[in-house]
DNA sequence: TATATTTTTGCCAAAAATTGTCAAGAAAAT
DNA sequence: ATTTTCTTGACAATTTTTGGCAAAAATATA
């Protein structure tokens, strides 16, 4: 299973399998079917509530979307950098050793 | 030579080799020397066109700047996220699908 | 110690980015 | 063709970021 989906395109893919309206996400959301219509294109962002009352209401794994969402954001800032391997490589090592110096 | 350090370590580091005042170099940069001060202790962000500037003030290489630039504020936004690792990783994936599509 | 210099801090206002909402138009379904 | 769903653009409200001042704190120098 492919990890690219966006955030968006996974919010669309399963509210379309289960033949639910836009503006039925939305009111469970809390949001203007406006603003879900952008989030699931990608033209806004979601954010933690969202995505746990879509993990609850489709029964989808919470930590998965989550990821989406962080990558998502990442890599949209990556994309027209040249350096983005070298970048990602060191935000890993210093993601690994700050976690370590907090404890 | 551990790419950990900080920006702000790093041009704290270049600007105190050369016992530069941060007013002498805030000035060059054009920003205001508090500014600066809180830059070296990454209470601020710095921008392209500082970082820049730092490079060629101090002959040191632009890419590592941008790198140590973007990869801080990656981490910081991951630092306190259990799900870090898988994140960066999808994110490497997704980035490398999306600069093909651009192509 | 006193003086000068450098650095840090807190605060404020301006600018920029994000968010929430509305209403009208486009697209799709019936 | 009518209804329903989805998209778009615009706008104000809110939040976040930025830049700068001015005083306090820290450091260096005489």
């Amino acid at each position: 299973m492919s990890n690219i989906e966006t955030l968006g395109a996974t919010i669309r893919r399963l509210r379309e399998a289960r033949e639910m309206p836009l503006r039925k996400l939305a009111a469970a959301l809390d949001i203007d079917q406006s603003t879900l219509s952008k989030i699931e294109r990608n033209e806004r962002n979601a954010n933690d509530a969202m995505i746990k009352t879509v993990a609850e209401l489709f029964g989808a794994d919470y930590k998965e979307l989550k990821i989406k969402l962080l990558s998502d954001k990442i890599a949209y800032d990556l994309i027209n950098e040249a350096l983005s391997d070298e970048v990602l490589r060191v935000a890993e090592e210093k993601v690994e050793y700050f976690k370590k110096l907090k404890k």
